[in-house]
DNA sequence: ACGGCGCTTCGGTGCAGCCCGAAGGATGGA
DNA sequence: TCCATCCTTCGGGCTGCACCGAAGCGCCGT
């Protein structure tokens, strides 16, 4: 199998609008249930098992049996990174935000695989450019040392990892609603943690849409200078 | 168009063998005629007439009339990052490397996109990293001070870009033939682009293989302490 | 032990799309 | 002007695969 012959096996499962879906729900990191899987991707409970089960075979997921469960969850990191990679390179050409079918709470704020996105993604990216605490750009971003100084004293996990790094510690990661980039990465699953830690956000349930409390409201102001509305 | 239709769409664009044989041999970054990609993608000149009309319909590719030669590239270095993406997540699991067929001389060296694979990349990786001038891990990468010092010495463009970075300086990418890192970004580039400079690697025709020169295999020696077999 | 639930396997149907040969513009050279 | 080359459009054949209903297997709670 050749370099060739890998991307179009791989992109071939993920091309069906099925998997596809499947995928999608998936990339925030949570593990579903095959019968969740099956409604998210609006098929019968056979056609998502076969569907899984390709993808499971192929590596791009990995399953767990928990009592009559079957949870299935992204084989790894590196698949996140290439549906981001996917969405970022197919991003369609300039023009007003998408209007998304009833998702006016993921446009405020969700997970974006393990990091913040929507608009409280793209603040947080502006607020810490703004005061020149990180800069970012295409394809790369890099914390500057006010900006280490001030990510320890908010309390995000900055600290080097033992043998070099293992994983990007700054990443731009292109927003879909709002087309511009909020921040991934090891940084941007540190800011995301610490704000759930805090209680400045919660987890809505079976959504990747995020929800800012009051404490964040006044937090986020106080600490990052932003102005949220509602 | 969700996320997830548009991960589909273009995903399924990729599943057919035939496409995803012309993005890959597109992904140096060079422009190739309809011709040269029916070849490339073992089909008739209609099929692949087809095939790049939708591809480039779908933004992934770029077409330049030229006389009566169409030339099709990648539309941008975005679709290349895509392309590496799926690769590196579709990685099998570890074993012995695979065998080319026929691809002795992509294993010896050759381009990835814009920068060094094959054993000279991995090599030149090695050799950096063994030296403490980049430090590599999983998911990025950084340039030491020395090894900062070191490339302006060597003549790689490492000037930082004035308004920040616009493209990640240095980043590992997984070699396939090797299994190991070899470095990207806009260091790999670089890198590269001195070395056809100094005239110690030229391109094979019609190949994304790399020749080293009787002057490369001197001066990888003298300058990165590496020993290249043959 | 038994029924309920989650998931999988099996078989048949139907559609989407890949593929090529032949014919039709378009371009450049003789 | 005429031909050769490159590319595209058109039409028909064919394969592959997504999809679902029904039936089978394993696990849990009662």
């Amino acid at each position: 199998m050749n370099d060739a012959g890998r991307i179009a096996a791989t992109a071939a499962l993920l091309g069906e609008p099925a998997r596809a879906n499947m995928m999608a729900v998936l990339m925030d990191g949570r593990a579903l249930t095959a019968k969740e899987l099956a409604f998210a991707a609006h098929v019968a409970a056979p056609t998502a098992s076969g569907h899984l089960a390709r993808l499971t075979e192929a590596g791009l997921l990995a399953m767990r049996k928990q009592g009559r469960h079957r949870y299935f969850c992204l084989a790894s990191p590196g698949i996140g990174r290439m549906l981001e990679a996917i969405m970022a390179a197919t991003q369609p050409v300039a023009g007003p935000p998408t209007t998304w079918r009833g998702g006016e709470a993921l446009r405020t704020a969700r997970t974006c695989y393990d990091h913040l996105a929507g608009r409280l993604g793209v603040g947080l990216a502006d607020a810490l450019s703004a005061r020149g605490l990180v800069v970012l750009g295409e394809d790369g971003g890099e914390v500057t040392a006010d900006g280490h100084a001030f990510l320890q004293r908010f309390g995000a996990d900055t600290a080097p990892r033992p043998r070099g790094p293992t994983r990007l510690f700054c990443r731009p990661c292109l927003d879909w609603s709002e087309r511009r980039p909020h921040i991934a990465g090891r940084l941007g699953a540190a800011l995301a943690c610490r704000c759930f830690e805090l209680g400045w956000i919660a987890r809505e349930r079976d959504s990747r849409a995020v929800r800012i409390t009051q404490a964040g409201r006044i937090g986020f102001g106080a600490v990052f200078g932003m102005e949220l509305a509602g």
